[in-house]
DNA sequence: CGAGTATACCTCAAATCTCGAGGTATGTAA
DNA sequence: TTACATACCTCGAGATTTGAGGTATACTCG
């Protein structure tokens, strides 16, 4: 394991409250973290192409003001997903505690 | 920020309470994290040479039955850098449990 | 009106981190 | 004597992230 992408479970938690586009999930992360987590729109994009294409998240195509926004919401697959990971996170957490803790 | 290598901050946590070499390193993190984390030699032998390289650790090295063991300790630069990086560790944990946390 | 900033989407090269497999060598247990 | 544990190491491949670049529209400030 080893904690490596935590954007994935971002995305997906922050999808599980509200469908949004890509730009608007990055800002909600900002945004909710106090912007210590800033994931630049680089990773963003590529990380929900793949979310997408695993089916844990589903576009819809909408026009607003002429011009396409992909909004994104999770599927039922995304929302195992996010639990998995969730449960993964807090055992990392948990692990590093253990050890920072040191010798007791 | 981000959350990538969390190795440097596990290694130097464990010199700080003893000096060892990096096979007995890679145990004491497994161990003391219950076998959650547990980084390969592929790792832990290039972090533990940049380490050096940057002065945040020390290598001495004595023979144990007839063979040479690389003993690493903490410098004072290392220490300084343990505690930079478990404040920057709470602060994206901290982060990363208030986006979990979801709307409230 | 023009400049700047925000929104919204996207790609690509480079750097970094990790794994897995491979290699060397010795001691000890089955 | 075969196998496993200790102890060290390197390298290729894969994944993640950054930073820079690109396109385009809308709004605000002077």
């Amino acid at each position: 394991m080893n904690v490596k992408g935590t954007l994935p479970l971002l995305v997906l938690q922050t999808l599980s409250e509200e469908a949004l586009h890509g730009y608007a999930i990055a800002q909600r992360i900002k945004a909710r973290s106090k912007g210590v987590l800033d994931f630049k729109e680089g990773t963003l994009y590529p990380t929900l192409h793949s979310l997408e294409e695993q089916g844990s998240i589903e576009a819809n195509s909408i026009v607003v003001d002429g011009r396409i926004r992909h909004i994104y919401r999770l599927t039922d697959k995304g929302n195992k997903m996010l639990e998995a990971q969730s449960l993964e996170w807090a055992k990392i957490v948990g692990a590093m505690n253990n050890v920072l803790a040191g010798a007791k």
